[in-house]
DNA sequence: CATACATGTGTAATCGATTAACTACGGTCT
DNA sequence: AGACCGTAGTTAATCGATTACACATGTATG
């Protein structure tokens, strides 16, 4: 910068201002501190800027795992919309594990960004607490914590699962294998609680970890027990459940019905196609990163509620009818 | 960080030699900090670390497309194998697009990333040029440019396409659709020219742009024009070709021949499983994060070609036996 | 013609860390 | 006792920007 006002005979305030659009430049003055920066190809330090302003223009996106298309796309859809406001997002993969959602969340904070869009792993709030205590805005993305005192984005599948186990009743199923989200994230439980209410004794629960191996398996248990209809509650499971009826020869629907949590833009492929409970998951990812730019800008954005939708395809056999 | 010292009854300067690990402080001292940091809770301002050590322990890693779980898994290694080097990657989403794709390259050089991991849109060396030019270490990665000068990191996916068009050509095709990459891009054209060349002028080429929705289209023109084969040259058109292929109703591999350039996770559970060349991504995002950290330390790193392999399912038919 | 005021630019403090150079202190050795 | 040295800690410069305040110049006003 210093190299910039000699080579335009200005001082480094003067660059300054007319970098930062500011009104007190002569025309001929900015015309050659502009003509100054081409010639040097200078850029300016985006840390020094910070370090003075305290403002990154950045967020942070901490979710559980990257690989799976359900974050993948909040993440994109977060991305876009921070973009479209002049800001960054640098996303932290916390792999469902509590302790590196912890680190990935330090590491964010230090490095000052504006505002936080976290995912949490698990439904403790010690972490939201700590980050709150920071000062720093937060918005909670797809899953809360106890006690939340920030805004929550997510989706509402309460009325998608209690139409989807009607199906299943009226079908005529008697044992409908649930392969669940740990208990201790407010996704996993919620879902599991209205459909095993809405299924009454009906259901057979088994938990799972929201990864694919864990799905096979809990399919797996499910199935040796009996089951004649499988629910899988996120997408990866069900990729692991689908691998598991596929691995036994069983016939979908014929044999057993399936249905997962979170669409894939495969499952239209399959024969049959799967029946799935589809997130507006781009829709969650916008409005969080609104929420959260609301609230860096001084505004208390409310909470959001969108709602997934059943779309049935086939998979579900005589229930669809 | 003032409060911190003050809090000890030191100065700055020891507050940040017990922070980095200095042998100075006396056991002593180093208690005392560590319980003032402790009780104010302090956390250090990295910007500001930064700004002065001129290393912000951090990598750019510039994508097309998030959403492609091919460089989903990419990024996904890159940042383990960073992390484990006390590393944080920052990625940015080109979206297949030259343009975005410098904005992000100028913005995290701006913040000034350590190293830039880069999978260029296109293979147009200007981008590439201009980093180096800043003296940055960069890899490339997945892609290359025209007279790149820097380390790349690639699959090699020749003796696998060549296997498959000689599998293809041994069942009989004859008129075999490929589904290719942007003539712009080194992978694109690459794995093109290597199939038509085995495939000998029984290859029809149709371009699409490593998008879904493009590989529709390219399908349906191929298979208009009497293809009993198609070959898509990266998952996405391989997704869309089989919408297409399903959507008017023929059996793989009946009907028509399917092999698709990356494999995916689902492509076992179709019927009947998709033949794929599968490349090595975690290998890829490991190897790329290696050579970088080696060129940040000043060492000279090599290229790394890994290979692709062709993983027979099903999809082929005959061609398979 | 002096005074007030607007305008464009420069000076220097500041953000929060790191670190070279210096000081103070105690202990050894002749 | 005096010279010398090692160690623990302080002072202050520095990274590269922003911005309050001061200053100089030119124009309008009484």
């Amino acid at each position: 910068m210093k190299d910039v006002a000699q080579h335009a005979g200005v001082s480094t305030a003067t660059v300054s201002r007319v970098l930062n659009g500011h009104a007190a430049p002569t025309p001929e003055t900015r015309e050659r501190v502009l003509a100054a920066i081409e010639k040097l190809g200078y850029r300016p330090n985006a840390l020094a800027r910070s370090l003075r302003t305290t403002s990154t223009q950045t967020l942070g996106l901490v979710i559980s795992d990257l690989l799976n298309p359900f974050f993948a796309e909040i993440a994109r859809a977060v991305e876009d919309e921070a973009r479209s406001h002049g800001y960054c997002v640098v996303i932290g993969n916390a792999d469902e594990s509590a302790e590196q959602e912890a680190t990935y969340v330090r590491t964010l904070l230090d490095r000052r960004v504006d505002g936080l869009l976290l995912c949490p792993a698990t439904d403790d709030p010690s972490l939201v607490r700590e980050v709150s205590a920071g000062g720093v805005p937060l918005v909670l993305l797809d899953r809360t914590v106890r006690g939340a005192t920030c805004p929550v984005v997510r989706a509402d599948g309460s009325e998608a699962l209690t139409a989807l186990a009607r199906r299943l009743v009226g079908a005529g199923h008697t044992r409908i294998g649930v392969i669940a989200g740990p208990p201790n994230t407010s996704t996993g439980r919620e879902r599991t609680d209205v459909l095993t209410g809405s299924l009454g004794g009906l259901a057979q629960v088994v938990h799972g970890d929201f990864r694919q191996e864990s799905g096979s398996q809990a399919a797996a248990k499910l199935i040796d027990d009996g089951a004649t209809a499988l629910v899988a509650m996120d997408n990866l499971m069900g990729l692991g459940a689908l691998g598991e009826v596929r691995a036994r020869g069983l016939q979908i629907p014929h044999d057993i019905a399936l249905a997962v949590f979170d669409d894939q833009p495969w499952f239209p492929l399959l024969d049959p196609p799967i029946t799935v409970i589809a997130q507006p998951t781009v829709e969650m990812g916008r409005a969080a990163a609104r929420s959260l730019l609301a609230l860096i800008n001084g505004r208390q954005p409310d909470d959001v509620r969108l709602t997934a939708k059943l779309v049935l395809r086939g998979s579900l056999g005589e229930a669809e009818l």
